[in-house]
DNA sequence: TTTCTGATGGCCT
DNA sequence: GGCCATCAGAAAG
């Protein structure tokens, strides 16, 4: 993947990555993942984005050159992973949220024996980050060189009679921007929840 | 099948 | 000290 292509605007980006690949060095073996499913987050101006409030410690990827990999911890049990957009000094990214194994499936339902079908393995968030085996240690790493051990690698794009988008999930903040994209039809998209993602007022 | 809840830790105010 | 860009397993229908 060319870095240029993410440069540009995060939405033309996350469409961009749909139908790209994911490639990843386990202890297991390669793994490598077809994106089905992003969210774009940008910066000062996305209530929802961790690059709201500025650069931080844990959000600096996220201002930096594009094509680089944000890892960060969740829940206090899991990691996602962002790939960074824009040119360097401005914040944005695109939230990895789930993906189709294409590499040999043996190894990775050994990484992730939970998972009774196929289609689960990188369903969600922290499952494909889970999958791919990503950590602290990845955070910034430049996925569009060939050398890294995670790598970007481009695909045609995506039909885009296929792409779909609605709300990001899990997110109340900006819940009215549909920047959450996938691929219709995919059995990997994580399953939406009607009404669970919309406060609709307590009591 | 859908809905609910516990686990668990770092970041930011 | 509260809030999270969550998941897996259990419970209920």
């Amino acid at each position: 993947m060319d870095r240029d292509e993410l440069a540009g605007d995060v939405l033309v980006a996350a469409v961009r990555l749909l139908g790209c690949t994911v490639e990843a060095d386990t202890p297991e073996g390669t793994v490598a993942v077809r994106l089905v499913e992003v969210e774009a987050y940008r910066g000062a101006d996305d209530p929802a984005s961790h690059s709201f409030r500025g650069r931080t410690a844990r959000n600096g990827v996220m201002f930096g050159p594009a094509g680089h990999l944000y890892v960060y911890f969740v829940y206090g049990m899991h990691f996602c992973a962002n790939i960074s957009c824009l040119e360097d000094g401005e914040a944005g990214a695109v939230l990895l949220r789930a993906g189709e194994v294409e590499s040999d499936l043996a190894v990775a339902h050994a990484r992730r024996p939970t998972a009774r079908r196929s289609a689960d393995l990188a369903r969600g968030p922290a499952r494909l980050a889970s999958l791919l085996g990503f950590g602290r240690e990845h955070n910034g790493v430049d996925v569009t060189d060939p050398g890294s051990p995670v790598r970007l690698l481009a695909a045609p794009p995506i039909d885009p009679a296929l792409v779909r988008s609605g709300p990001r999930v899990g997110v109340a903040a900006a819940h009215d921007l549909p920047w959450r994209f996938w691929v219709a039809g995919s059995a990997a998209v994580s399953q939406y929840r009607p009404g669970r993602n919309a406060p609709v007022g307590r009591l």
